[in-house]
DNA sequence: GAAATTATGAAGCCTTGGCTACAATTGCAA
DNA sequence: TTGCAATTGTAGCCAAGGCTTCATAATTTC
């Protein structure tokens, strides 16, 4: 990076990491829920607005309106005193956050973090783990670890 | 039901787990701040209200907030149009701050992420890496890229 | 079928982290 | 010294994501 004291020249990329990190924490909010509500949907059949909250261990008003914005923004739909639901965005990235959560789990692991802590960790680091980057633990897990690859149990 | 404050049956280590990264996120903008700042001083002797908010991507107001916020916190100190310094517990924030945002870079660089994405990625993954986690990086870049010994970037 | 319970929805407040607009201070230069 | 541009501070607005409280709709139970 260059070291000048140019005001203007040394500074984009830098602005650039920071408003992309902050617009990451945007959406990770978005990606807890849909996958949350697919999880629901998978366990009872249906995703509750008290259970959601009751997951994310927020009160439910909290989670209503994160439902109102999933529903702005055309991931889910519900019908008044009916469950949540996800539309095929919604459940599209449900399952995109679903496997990337996995797959950074498994790499903090492979790197020699404590499972426990993995699990911890992933849940803030995964939104902020872009396409290239998962690809590229995808890669590592692969070679790394055969043993786990393909074959799910 | 009784009143005790114990980590009850309703939470869960799923709903710690989310309210952990929340609260992660809250400690980011000022770890990146005093990072900041601490950059600066380096580089210009001084840090000025306008340098912050022209790095962070931000208007001035919001730097300002954000400096008094730091100052709040006992992170920083700073007297009216004069420029922003750090306390002894805000340099040593950058400081641990800085270290472990090069570990995180490594760490991913080390596991075949490119450079730019690694450093991109890093911005946000590093809020969220625990000391555990930390130390697990470190351990993994000792063994696997000896070759990189004592190599300041 | 009415009461009790549970779930949703709606309103209103707080804090954070953005912003713009405008006022005040500094500092440099004419 | 004065004047003006740049810097900093202040006020006020917005959206997001928390919260509590209260009202209403559904469901369950008697």
């Amino acid at each position: 990076m260059s070291d000048k004291n140019e005001p203007e020249s040394d500074a984009p990329a830098e602005v650039e990491r920071f408003s992309q990190a902050r617009s990451a924490q945007s959406k990770a909010l978005l990606e807890d829920y849909t996958e949350l509500i697919d999880d629901l949907i998978r366990e009872h059949g249906e995703a509750r607005l008290i259970d959601i909250a009751r997951r994310l261990g927020v009160a439910h008003p909290t989670a209503a309106k994160a439902v109102a914005r999933l529903k702005r923004e055309g991931l889910a739909s519900s019908r008044p005193y009916r469950g949540v639901f996800l539309t095929e965005a919604g459940t599209a990235m449900a399952q995109r956050v679903r496997a990337r959560h996995r797959v950074v789990v498994d790499l903090l692991v492979a790197v020699g973090v404590p499972h426990e802590a993995a699990e911890i960790d992933a849940e803030g680091i995964e939104h902020h783990v872009s396409e290239t980057t998962l690809t590229a633990f995808e890669l590592f897990l692969k070679g790394r670890k055969p043993r786990r690859s393909g074959g799910k149990a």
